[in-house]
DNA sequence: AAAAGCTGTCGAAGCGCTTCGATGAACTCT
DNA sequence: AGAGTTCATCGAAGCGCTTCGACAGCTTTT
């Protein structure tokens, strides 16, 4: 491996010099900067990682914890974890990956060792057990989720209630006054995510100020399951003509089974999701949607993290606006229905 | 943060013995270890990665580089990249998230920092612009997928080959003279990945064999690609009663089709698919499928690495051997048919 | 009973880098 | 012209750990 000072020796200048030469933190001649520069192309120089963190106590790593759990948005997981790998690499960060696994321990593994400079969590429950960690530390970071006390955090996360509304809201003007919700698996409730309550939250509160009906179902996904819950749902209100579904694996069933049983969509009733845009774009019927937003969930993230590191930042609760995008999923609501 | 010599004092030791503690390189008398170790645990006393890597060149990190494309097998990757972080975890490693983004720099990168200390590349191409800087380089590593030219690499991956056969084989034996293969998007061949072509391989070798005729068509997924692409296979090949799909995201749209099209799965037409199990066991029609084994792809992956690191490692390429399990898209051929 | 071998521990060197204070050279000001 | 500035560079200390050789106190061998 070639190190600092064979560079130096090479450029015939200090070590120091190469070293402020690579961190640009005192001025160097013109000259002497590209004579090290040039010295550091040839000899094919990379700084040790090890040494460099050591040294200045800063690691320029980001640490990912990502849910173990593969049960579901797994595809928005993913988008997101590379929109921060990717994000990352842009401030001249890498990123560690952890899983949920670990728990609180990770948290502190990472900060104890300073494997890392700040972190991003995942999957953040209602009432985390990692919260205090970070609280209790000056390391930096950044939730994607929305914990239920916020305090001394930072979070980004869609903003799941005005989601919730904003979907009930297109319905109505739609003419739809029976909406049902077919909801996440019951496990997403008991686990106190968080996302799919203020979804329900949204939902409720916008059905109520329009005056329309509600009915709410969790749901498992895969076939058998929304076929069931469909069931349900038209048996206990038959002149339902507005869904909303955020299951990503209830989507394409629900639009099998609305199919085979003679329901048109949107003439019938329509369908609203809430899902990767790539869901809904390749699903059997171009489905109005609104997205979620992982690229730009895992972007702020890391950038909200790089202002922290950089001492500029502030804790803050960002909310991305949601966006519903019109699609050829929902239509007016058949004329004397309800 | 506690240092070594802090805990060394606090227990009344050299920081040599802590050291020794921690890493049992040398045999330290139980009394001294426990008194040690109480005190790493009063102190709550964790090592600094950093100096851990500077003095012992050993960063006890695995680099994995995922693709940056989002545009297939997400599921699958996903699923890998966290058995990768799983299992790497319980041999004492961490993992580092690196995009494709970077290319080959990333390796150099990697290998030149000491950032890592092995690496596993996913998504490897037939003749993939970092295996020469692999083979380059004493850090050892192992690649998911597999190149055209695999010497001096160690690779893991699925047996395509032996899956196209298999699932031809499953076909052919139940009576289906006529079968159809919905293959990945034109882009996923053009790309050389390899595993496609070599599906592809395995299909049309052992339908030669045994006597079955084969049509061959990429798909780009979704559903209305794939209801083009299902038109001109009938089209082509009315007496068409088997079909092989390799595109997940093919899968419901086709099964969604058959059925508005009034064929019955599997009484009329028999659906073979390779695919993640979940894709398989959630799809309207429970598919009689040949997994992808991502985790068991990314444990081996670890473990080859680790023992590589521990100097028992050889290069080699290990394929592990498809499973198709029967569900119910698949059954005997309709008589009369082709 | 002396030589040889273990065990358990310590001290010190050094891993490759950053960073602080110092220093000389070249300028600027009065 | 001498004092004060600024600029570019150097040397040395030190980050927290691992690891090597040394050594004291044992036990075993011859």
């Amino acid at each position: 491996m070639v190190t600092l000072a064979e560079v130096a020796q090479h450029a015939g200048v200090s070590a120091s010099t190469v070293s402020y030469v690579l961190s640009g933190k005192r001025s160097i001649s013109t000259t002497t900067r590209q004579r090290v520069e040039q010295s550091i192309r040839e000899l094919g120089y990379h700084p040790n990682a090890g040494a460099r963190a050591l040294a200045s106590s800063r690691s320029n790593i980001i640490a990912l914890m990502v849910p173990l759990r593969t049960d579901m948005y797994v595809p928005v997981m993913m988008e997101i974890a590379i929109a921060v790998a990717t994000t990352a690499r842009n401030h001249g960060y890498d990123v560690l990956l952890l899983t949920g696994e670990e728990g609180p321990d990770a948290v502190r593994r990472v900060t104890g060792s300073g494997l890392a400079d700040a972190m991003i969590l995942m999957d953040v429950e209602l009432d985390d057990e990692r919260l205090p960690l970070l609280r209790g530390t000056d390391q930096p970071s950044v939730l994607i989720g929305l914990p239920a006390d916020t305090s001394g955090l930072t979070c980004v996360d869609l903003d799941f209630r005005a989601t919730g509304a904003l979907c009930v809201e297109h319905l109505a003007m739609l003419g739809h006054r029976d909406i049902a919700v077919i909801g996440e698996a019951p496990a997403v409730y008991e686990r106190h995510t968080g996302f799919a309550e203020r979804t329900l939250d949204g939902l409720r509160s916008r059905a109520q100020e329009l005056g329309v009906r509600l009915l709410h179902r969790p749901c498992e996904g895969g076939y058998d399951a929304t076929a069931v819950t469909l069931a349900r749902i038209l048996d206990e209100r038959p002149g339902t003509t507005g869904f909303v579904v955020q299951n990503e694996s209830a989507v394409e069933p629900m639009l099998a089974l609305l199919r085979q049983q003679g329901r048109a969509v949107p003439e019938d009733v329509s369908v609203v999701a809430v899902c990767p845009e790539q869901v809904a774009v390749q699903a059997s019927v171009r489905l109005t949607s609104v997205a979620i937003p992982a690229q730009e969930m895992g972007r702020y993230a890391v950038e909200y993290l790089v202002a922290k590191l950089d001492g500029r930042g502030t804790d803050d609760v960002v909310l991305i606006a949601p966006e519903l995008t019109v699609r050829a999923s929902t239509g007016p609501a058949p004329s004397g229905s309800s």
